[in-house]
DNA sequence: CAGATAGATAGAATATCATCTATATTAGAA
DNA sequence: TTCTAATATAGATGATATTCTATCTATCTG
């Protein structure tokens, strides 16, 4: 397990509207300006916050116009919960 | 899903020596000294790393005499498992 | 009781983060 | 080409995090 590389994921997941981007996202593609109708801060906080998770591979882009459409990284989150799962699993001998 | 709450177990898993002290106590219970030995760090270091993970509840401890015996909270890490899943996981229909 | 040991707490220094305003970039529309 | 709209970037500020040294508390031993 590389502790470094997974909690990374965490710190990206660490502030609560980058939790709720991410939920939001789990219904479907979304374009910045429909994100951002859900919150109350700036949109340059906005795309801070959609940087940090593209960044670590969470989120991924599609640029369409003007438009960027970003979707989970379903990979990505499928290898969040299984390294969730070692993590959080009680064990009596060593896993990789 | 409690975003707020869910954020705050990421932040206490953002850091990976918070991580791979989870690791550790996910093989048994451990006293501060062992787990202060796998790392390069100072024991009030070391104190303020296990007080984030025992404040949010991910771990527990066990006093005897002088020394404090640490322990996954294996509830709290089952409810990490399946909040992560719920996250993580790609929808078409609202989620409790 | 005096000394030693396990662990916690206090306070400070430095680094990182979230957010804002202002501005830049990019692409479509007129 | 000029205006407008969607998004990104730059730089600043206040808040929070990590780590340290110094010190405290609690318990055991002689």
């Amino acid at each position: 397990m590389d502790y470094e590389a997974y909690a990374k994921v965490m710190k990206a997941l660490s502030d609560p509207k980058r939790v709720k981007i991410i939920d939001m996202l789990s219904y479907g593609s979304l374009c910045a300006c429909d994100i951002l109708e859900q919150f109350d801060f700036t949109q340059p906080t906005l795309s801070h916050h959609i940087k940090v998770l593209v960044d670590m591979g969470l989120v991924t882009v599609e640029k369409t116009g003007t438009w960027h459409y970003y979707s989970l990284n379903e990979i990505k989150m499928d290898q969040l919960v299984t390294d969730t799962i070692k993590i959080a699993s009680a064990r009596t001998t060593a896993v990789g």
